[in-house]
DNA sequence: GTGATAACGAGAATCATTCTCACCGCAATC
DNA sequence: GATTGCGGTGAGAATGATTCTCGTTATCAC
């Protein structure tokens, strides 16, 4: 799902699964993302769609979709910029990102063995767990070299 | 150092010991911090060193404060709010949070059988790990009463 | 004490995000 | 085919946390 080969269908598909209506705009928030490997921002986004073919579409309705698209799990939303959040097109299942501090490639990391240290913390405190956030930085081979 | 019976010279120690210039508006920000035994925004703590004794302290100086001290690893920033900082006065050694989304209540954990999920995963993609932040919410034992 | 330097306070400026509201597209209805 | 209802949209204003500016003041080494 996440490759920029993705039809206009496809896209609609997924609005439609995850009961979001289909508007123009959805479409090409949806498309302009998949074709972002990483990240990227609302206002990002927003000048990408405005420069690319001279689409208009308004901010608030970029900040709208994203919003909408987040609350249903369409997107993931990663703060690791401090001051704006950043939004990606993710895989359906839970995961977490590695992300290079340099040249902010981002890849998913599963819960592998995460999963009974989780467990162990929330049993340990009484806690009955609802959410977590991992958020891991680095620097990617190629950034070292 | 936590506790609220600190003296204003444990803190000009704590400051000290940060390589952090000792003045009267750093002192009555950490004193407000050790008060409180969660977490405040900058906002929240200017407010209540406003209204206490109506010390005069400018808002642009708690932000410059907190954010040195941040710097300087006196305090802690969570970020579960989305859209605003919290800051914490936590211990000098590296640990995460758990926090009780219903009351705020703020727990402090360790790394204990983290570090080893963390290398392997940095290791899996060749990064150099610089920094990672685990946030884990739940409910507590009393707010699930 | 004195001077260099760092910190302060108040208010203006910034910047991401959200709100307001008039307008538009589309589907169900007449 | 016209009408009506309604969610979605665009533009710009509003919000709110944070940062900047700059004249003033405190701190520290000498």
């Amino acid at each position: 799902m996440k490759p920029a080969q993705a039809t206009e269908q496809d896209f609609a598909d997924l609005l439609a699964r995850h009961d979001v209506q289909v508007t123009r705009q959805r479409l090409e928030v949806l498309r302009e993302l998949a074709v972002e490997p990483n990240d990227a921002t609302a206002q990002t986004l927003w000048k990408r769609l405005r420069e690319r073919s001279g689409a208009t579409i308004g901010l608030a309705t970029v900040y709208r979709t994203l919003s909408l698209l987040s609350e249903k799990r369409v997107v993931d939303t990663l703060a690791h910029n401090e001051g704006e959040l950043c939004y990606r097109l993710c895989g359906e299942t839970h995961h977490h990102h590695l992300v290079c501090a340099n040249c902010h490639r981002v890849i998913e990391i599963d819960e592998q063995g995460l999963s009974d240290w989780l467990e162990r913390v929330f049993a340990k405190h009484d806690f009955l767990a609802t959410a977590h956030t991992v958020e891991l930085t680095g620097l990617c081979s190629d950034c070292r070299k």
